[in-house]
DNA sequence: AGAAAATGCTGATTAAGATCATTTTTTGCC
DNA sequence: GGCAAAAAATGATCTTAATCAGCATTTTCT
């Protein structure tokens, strides 16, 4: 019989102290390692599925995962990323809906689960974890209307360079301090970036060709930030 | 000597009852009143601007508002609608950020603006309000997600139709149940749908030979709900 | 290790929508 | 009410990116 997968302790997490749970007291994590499960999800695998009810809310001990939606035709699309520390499914939680999106590892991941009475119940009991909560969806807010907004209004291959830079920004590179920290298929920088798998492989090629990044499979160096940046038309 | 406005108390603010201010006591909405002010805004003038820093939020007495980023091009993308009981600028305040989009007035109107510190005070010692801020956020998001997805998934012709469906959702209709309660300029549908003004116009008038709407001008009726609701392949 | 399947790459063609140009209509203003 | 300016409408052309097709390479599974 399969070994069953060990659970760490909030208090022995290091997530947590960079997740909005670090407002927490002492027995405030308690309550929540006493009462959380926790999974192990392997690469590709979903955590929540877009229309079912959810019951609690997961936070990431470790892993990376995708949140996306999927059209009537199947297309995909990428809205949201996310990593060690960070919690998924809130926001459906919060509003009492059912959830709007999909959430898959991108790798191997181990996710805990925070029970949904659990979660509401520190968040109208403890006025700092609302605050962080407040704070963390006025982020979340302004990326998606910028996201938005950029998807009218910019080409792919700026949108693409962009998409390179938040890689960098979320997931951090490798020891080489160059080599981003996560290892997309083309697919889903296509999905990220909202244009199709061709494209976006053409366009990767073209920053390669121009000394912008290197390829290597699915691992991607961020040679010239500051160009990328260029090209990606970020002022801000 | 131009008269100096005549700002309602919030207590005579039927606006209130449905704006996330509803859970207040009533002690909390004297505090309200007594530190607000308030301005009329002419149709086209703004109500803030990106970059600049919040010091307060609005709340509209009575009143349409578009919410919206240019890019480098002056290129416009409404991000957002707000109407009668709504609130702006809260996004920047709770996360205590510069204005990452502009806002301007649809239609002349009449804006309450509560001080940044009372509004975080109220926000900090009620509950419920931070409850209604959080639920208002995971909704703002919800939809701004969507909305991301769909502009990289729809054709123009999808997201029109759909516009269309969300302005009859958000402003409602007049007296004869099925003209649009806002007359927006044809630019103004193209930043919404996020396509060029010449675009939207072809669509429009595609629609209207369809006879899924009536044209008058600015003024829309929605005269085949269903069939909009088809067009614009949305399914929930 | 080797086969099957999935992913990555490239070129040719097509389609959606942007851009540009011009005319007509409407709006706002004195 | 009339006039200038703004907005709406429509056609022609151009551009971007999607689609389709075919082959190469990498991954995954046994």
């Amino acid at each position: 019989m399969r070994q069953r997968t060990v659970i760490p302790s909030c208090k022995d997490c290091n997530a947590q102290t960079c997740s909005i749970f670090n407002v927490l007291s002492c027995d405030e994590q308690d309550k929540i390692s006493d009462n959380k499960g926790g999974n192990f999800y392997k690469r590709g695998q979903h955590i929540f599925f877009e229309g079912t009810r959810p019951s609690g809310v997961f936070c990431i001990h470790k892993g990376k995962v995708k949140i996306y939606k999927i059209d009537h035709t199947g297309n995909e699309q990428i809205v949201r990323l996310a990593k060690d520390g960070d919690i998924l499914g809130y926001r459906s939680v919060v509003s009492n809906e059912l959830y709007a999106s999909f959430a898959a590892a991108l790798e191997d991941s181990l996710i805990c689960f925070i029970p949904r009475s659990v979660f509401l119940e520190l968040l109208t009991s403890n006025g700092q974890l609302s605050m962080q909560m407040m704070i963390r969806l006025s982020k979340e807010l302004k990326s998606a209307e910028r996201r938005l907004a950029e998807m009218a209004q910019k080409p792919v291959r700026e949108r693409l360079a962009e998409a390179l830079l938040v890689l960098q920004d979320v997931f951090g590179v490798e020891n080489d301090g160059e080599t981003l920290d996560v290892r997309l298929k083309r697919e889903d920088f296509a999905h990220l970036v909202g244009t199709t798998t061709e494209t976006a492989i053409r366009f990767l090629s073209e920053f390669k060709h121009e000394g912008l990044i290197e390829v290597n499979g699915r691992s991607i160096k961020i040679l010239q930030n500051r160009k990328l940046t260029q090209v990606a038309n970020i002022y801000d």
